[in-house]
DNA sequence: TTGACAGGCAACTGTTTAGTTGCCTATTTT
DNA sequence: AAAATAGGCAACTAAACAGTTGCCTGTCAA
């Protein structure tokens, strides 16, 4: 879980898993295709990747083929952002609670907040 | 959103985030408990947290209570984790039509990977 | 079988980051 | 008014990280 976070933290390593997402199975030399850097560095992302389980690769011949996969970003889906919906629910329940509630006599800045935290 | 890719990196400051969730509105002192690190540490990942918008703050008094703010999350779900989810249900489709053919006559190694896939 | 191609390994550099310590300010409480 | 409480700022250290370069290995094509 944590190395899946660490991967994700860089902005090159996050490019990597869009351009396979937009086609899989490409070799080392193709993710490396308009990322002005050098072949290595984008070896050292892929590994890290890799390491995270986040892509998988097979070798053949003399290429090596990078996949997706997409399950510990499901896990983060899932085990983690899902959690926090009730948070947002739960502070749109006590906007509406306020809302309905008669005008306040003093001024509570606390109610304000709520307000901006919705998008 | 680099942001607050970069934020959520660090285990700390994910604990603080489940801690915020556990309890909204703590101090800092509050939030140090159990977590065997200076006040100051505690503060900086705090403050890493409110530049990417995960916690907003509100003065009172000498206090600083801080709040969790899951929008910056649930972007990430629907800009980022969404997207991916389609990856998988593909390949579960790849594994189905697979399994669906004739046994194959000459062994396909890349079948096999889509099993490992799956959770 | 030589040359080109795809990639890996290791050492090094500069920058960022996590964490510390020491001291300072503002607000309460007594 | 003095002491205690809550937090902030700045300077510093050690470790992690991103990126580089140089060289090496294995595979394929001419």
């Amino acid at each position: 879980m944590d190395a899946v976070f660490r991967a994700l933290a860089d902005p090159t390593r996050r490019g990597l898993l869009d351009s396979l997402h937009a086609r899989d199975g490409q070799t080392l030399l193709e993710l490396c295709v308009g990322i002005h850097m050098s072949r290595q560095s984008v070896s050292k992302h892929l590994g890290i990747l890799e390491e995270a389980q986040l892509v998988t690769t097979v070798r053949q011949g003399r290429r090596k083929l990078h996949h997706l996969n997409a399950a510990p970003v499901a896990d983060i889906g899932e085990r983690w952002i899902h959690r926090f919906q009730r948070a947002r629910i739960d502070l749109l329940t006590d906007l509406r609670r306020a809302l309905e509630e008669p005008p306040m006599t003093t001024p509570d800045r606390t109610q304000f907040r709520y307000v901006a935290y919705i998008r």
